[in-house]
DNA sequence: AGCACGCCGACT
DNA sequence: GTCGGCGTGCTC
């Protein structure tokens, strides 16, 4: 007997459900889109349940007006792991279930693809003798004699619409529709490049995901250089070849031709790319094709998690330990944790690749939840570059540059080498100063100094859209004499130029790479050695080898050893790997170079001595005996609104709602509310609180349980706020 | 989130 | 006298 109502997930910001009257004529299925009237207007939502009774009047439910589906738009696993984010990350069920389809979908499109436009000669232009005049004509009557063409085969062939339309209009070609075939490409499966042989290590790695059929997840650890890509490749040979599909996230920046080229040279299976460059329907059809099975892999960035597939067979996380894994809005997963969830609820196997597994992942690993493998040894000869500190306590700094530096800057450069310099801070200068009274110029709808930019003669604010001219005086004492204070990227660019006029410098940063297609452009004129000095904000650091790199300058050091982030120390440790690993080459061995006021500090000393294993052990030492994940579970409420009065006690209510809740105690504290680390920003307070609790379960019922009160609150209207499980910045 | 309703201030 | 500010309430 069919069911009389459905449950139905709306896009609204709102935890629950609304029930509809199934009309005559529709048969909604669970995981079915559904067009319905809410309020005053019409919205696409999703069926999630089927019943025959409501705990809502049922005289006053209203009918679906459309189903949009005739089957579920994700399969079975993958709307059970989007349920499971929607309660984990508390986001509402409609809101999450929007958030993981193409854009299209959302607004109703069909989930079929797009129907193909195709040409063939009409019975007029099969008479018609090829015109001799027009060359183009004459290709375009020649091909369709042999068959029909598609559109886009045609233009693929350099054929311009205005022809077609010409021959169109003379009535000697016609366009039809025809639906896209499907490919079966588990039959043409094929390796279709020779396969160097495995060392040691990954054959045993490949051995032992291969041993265990079903879900397990591996931590695969291997330093650069050491093939973890090969080890990816042998491990997909045989999901693909027994016809199933795999799913690769890579870093947002990861997303290079290169890489993807090393997964479409191996194999002979169709490849789909998901990534932000993506318009509306090339998104649906990526996702059209990994759901019917048309592609074989499917690589792309975070949200390429949510891509349904028919057939899933494996999940690969490239640099796991990466930070744009984690959604910073909204939906507020972490695409590394969502992968594991996944690879579960699929009972696939999932790898996790790093040089440097994010700690979380390394306790996991080492509590026996992950399985650890490891590759130590580099391909080939390459070797591990040389590294050391640079003390610059109480040495003069030039754009923050201390004499050593420069001075083993001079002999890569006149070795014919490249140099690299990371300074996390773009623009001139981050402040300006007057020098008479010590004013600093301050945005003045943020807690923040502007940042002064050289090249554009502006002062920019870095947290908000505010910019302008700098000032001619002081605005306290009216004194001429502003002065920059502290480096950015475009002031060291500067002082390069002038201690080292015979070499070429490129700054790469947010500013500088603005442009569209400038960044590829900059990475290959370094490849090709126009440039031999290079400088860089985190922007340069991922992903990219340059072989004639030879020297790496981390020229602030100390900001991340004393942050308030107990994360930043981790990142330090990471880029350093990271850039440590890529400088240089087996024939040219390179150096990496920090400069700190700080060299005796412990985690400095035990990266740098023992390696990132050591530092790893330390770090979680200490954030065991400091209370910090992964042994304890946090979650963020962020509050910001025009009143710093208002949000403050918001949280405040937040705080007495969690004090009052029966899973209170010492193992659940409560920090703030305080305000955040940017404490105003565009002209709004902004204030957090900070939850921790001993484990998932704990955090996990405590923040159900008080969501419901949360949302009763008067202020909980008039103020913007935002819970975040697992946060990964505290800012 | 939208979208309505509703009640107080400066304008054609 | 109206246009419109955004506070409050509701959406099956």
């Amino acid at each position: 007997m069919a069911s009389k109502i459905a449950r139905v997930a709306l896009p609204v910001p709102l935890d629950k459900q609304f029930d509809y009257l199934i009309t005559p004529g529709h048969s909604p299925v669970v995981g079915a889109r559904v067009r319905v009237p809410f309020g005053r207007q019409q919205l696409v939502g999703i069926v999630t349940a089927l019943s025959d009774s409501s705990d809502f009047p049922l005289a006053q439910l209203k009918g679906i007006s459309a189903v949009l589906d005739p089957a579920p738009l994700w399969p079975a696993p993958l709307l059970a792991l989007l349920r499971w984010a929607s309660s984990y990350y508390q986001y509402p069920l409609g809101d999450t279930l929007a958030n993981a389809m193409p854009t299209l979908l959302r607004k109703g499109r069909e989930a079929s693809p797009a129907s193909l436009k195709v040409w063939q000669l009409t019975d007029t232009g099969r008479e018609q003798p090829l015109p001799t005049r027009a060359p183009r004509q004459a290709q375009v009557l020649k091909m369709l004699r042999s068959g029909s063409w598609s559109h886009e085969a045609l233009q693929a062939e350099e054929i311009s619409t205005a022809i077609l339309k010409n021959l169109s209009d003379k009535g000697w070609i016609e366009a039809c529709e025809a639906q896209p075939q499907h490919q079966v490409w588990a039959d043409d499966f094929a390796i279709t490049e020779e396969k160097p042989r495995l060392n040691e290590e990954q054959a045993l790695a490949v051995a032992s995901v291969n041993a265990n059929p079903g879900f397990g997840c591996y931590l695969l650890e291997g330093v650069t250089g050491s093939g973890k890509t090969e080890v990816y490749l042998n491990l997909l040979e045989p999901v693909l070849a027994a016809g199933k599909q795999a799913l690769i996230l890579v870093p947002e920046i990861g997303l290079t031709p290169q890489t993807i080229n090393r997964f479409r040279r191996r194999f002979n299976v169709p490849l789909e790319t998901v990534h932000s460059g993506l318009n509306d329907s090339e998104r649906l059809a990526a996702w059209l094709a990994g759901r019917d099975n048309q592609a074989g892999i499917i690589i792309g960035t975070r949200s390429a998690l949510f891509t349904p597939c028919h057939n899933l067979g494996m999940i690969i996380v490239d640099e796991e330990h990466d930070a744009s894994y984690k959604q910073q809005d909204s939906l507020r997963y972490h695409a590394r944790d969502l992968a594991v969830m996944r690879a579960s609820k699929e009972n696939i196997p999932i790898i996790l690749g790093s040089a440097t597994p994010a700690l979380e992942s390394l306790h996991n690993a080492k509590s026996g939840k992950y399985h650890h493998l490891t590759l130590t040894r580099r391909a080939g000869n390459a070797r591990q570059a040389r590294h050391g500190v640079l003390d610059v306590k109480g040495l003069y700094l030039e754009a923050g540059l201390s004499a050593p530096l420069i001075a083993q800057m001079r002999k890569h450069l006149e070795a014919g080498n490249q140099v690299m310099l990371f300074l996390n801070r773009r623009g001139y200068a981050p402040a300006i100063m007057c020098h008479a009274c010590g004013w600093l110029a301050e945005c003045k709808r943020c807690d923040a100094y502007y940042t002064f930019h050289q090249q554009s003669g502006e002062l920019r604010c870095h947290h908000c859209a505010t910019q302008r001219p700098v000032m001619p005086q002081c605005h306290q004492c009216g004194s001429t004499q502003l002065h920059a204070v502290g480096v950015g990227t475009e002031q060291l660019e500067q002082q390069l130029a002038t201690l080292f006029p015979d070499y070429k410098t490129v700054r790469i940063d947010r500013d500088s790479t603005r442009r569209k297609g400038s960044l590829e452009s900059y990475l290959e004129a370094i490849r090709n050695n126009e440039y031999q000095i290079l400088i860089g904000t985190q922007m340069l650091a991922k992903g990219h080898h340059f072989p004639d790199v030879t020297l790496v300058g981390l020229i602030d050091v100390d900001s991340a050893l004393f942050s308030n982030d107990f994360r930043a120390s981790e990142r330090l440790a990471q880029l350093f790997i990271q850039v440590a690993g890529r400088a240089g080459r087996a024939s040219k061995p390179g150096e990496v170079l920090l400069q700190t006021h700080h060299p005796e500090h412990a985690l400095l000393q035990a990266l740098l001595h023992q390696g990132y294993g050591a530092f790893a052990r330390d770090a979680l030492t200490e954030r065991k005996q400091a209370w910090l994940p992964p042994f304890t579970y946090l979650a963020l409420f962020r509050a910001e609104a025009n009143s710093s009065e208002q949000t403050e006690q918001f949280l405040h209510q937040i705080r007495g709602i969690f004090e009052t809740s029966p899973l209170y105690d010492q193992s659940t504290p409560v920090l703030g509310p305080n305000p955040a680390p940017l404490a105003r920003r565009a002209g709004r307070y902004r204030w957090q609180l900070l939850l921790q609790a001993p484990d998932r379960k704990t955090l996990q019922r405590m923040l159900t349980v008080a969501k419901p009160a949360i949302q009763m609150l008067p202020l909980a209207r008039k103020i913007r706020w935002s819970i975040d499980v697992e946060p990964q910045d505290l800012t």
